[in-house]
DNA sequence: ATGTCACTTCACAAGTGA
């Protein structure tokens, strides 16, 4: 089984690259970041058509998440983060496909920092850690897959001072990251991985994807009960590299069966 | 501060978010 997640940064404006990208990698489950889109502009229609089943969360102009699901309709859990009824944005979305709980999460970037928005982003990783320690109490396999908008160290970075100040790289972000998984969850890509470099973001700025100058910012993260099922895992860079691409890569890990 | 996109609105230019 194949496991993907993906920030589309605007699932219509770049419904092509989502589809050519489906048809090569062939995933089973997808979770999608930053649609762009409110719920009644979501390609429904095209996604079915490329097989995919599908639930999603979407917003106005920004944020929006989604889990598709091949030859299969995922069954919805939960379309926000519990705990703070007064945040509309559309940042997480849970269902169940296979027997896998699948969340598909996008975390505030959190910049500038300091500032609300970075308040807002700690806070945000608060509630996903409170709410991802009751997901490991019910016992399911469970994964946490999206964008976290945090570097977990230095070595999942280009060398440069450029991002010192950004919230990507802080302390208390990197410090969010890895509360959450100390709870007990397994960073799938850099249980695969142990010493390569993984990015997944490449800014559209100043030439950083012809320079190599990324960061990983998207992650999978398994329950104990399924990381003895782990297989496999990669970063689908070329995907950042076509005409008209997000500013990230597609990320994917397999389980066995 | 900058750069590159996409998307919004007191809408064809300027702002905002990333």
């Amino acid at each position: 089984m194949k496991i993907a997640t993906f920030n589309i940064n605007g699932v219509n404006r770049r419904l092509e690259v989502l589809l050519d990208w489906l048809a090569t990698a062939e995933p089973d489950v997808v979770c999608l970041q930053e649609l762009k889109a409110t719920d009644s502009q979501f390609p429904k229609t095209a996604i079915e058509a490329a097989g995919y089943g599908a639930v999603w969360r979407g917003q106005a102009a920004w944020n929006g998440v989604a889990i598709l699901a091949r030859d299969s309709e995922p069954i919805l859990t939960r379309a926000e983060l519990p705990g703070d009824p007064a945040d509309t944005q559309s940042r997480y979305i849970e269902a169940a496909v296979n027997g896998i709980l699948i969340a598909s999460l996008y975390a505030p970037n959190g910049n500038p920092q300091p500032g609300p928005k970075f308040g807002y982003k700690l806070a945000w990783h608060e509630l996903l850690r409170l709410h991802a320690a009751e997901l490991l109490a019910t016992g399911l396999p469970v994964v946490l897959a999206g964008d976290y908008n945090v570097v977990p160290e230095p070595r999942d970075i280009y060398p440069t001072r450029s991002y010192d100040d950004n919230a990507l790289v802080q302390p208390e972000s990197r410090a969010a990251f890895r509360r959450l998984l100390d709870q007990g969850w397994l960073d799938a890509l850099r249980k695969i991985y142990p010493e390569e470099q993984l990015f997944t973001f490449w800014d559209y700025r100043r030439n950083r994807w012809q320079r190599d100058a990324g960061l990983r910012l998207d992650h999978v993260l398994l329950s104990r009960k399924l990381t003895r099922r782990l297989n496999g895992a990669g970063i689908d860079r070329d995907v950042r590299g076509v005409d008209g691409a997000s500013d990230h890569a597609p990320v994917w890990i397999t389980l066995r069966d």
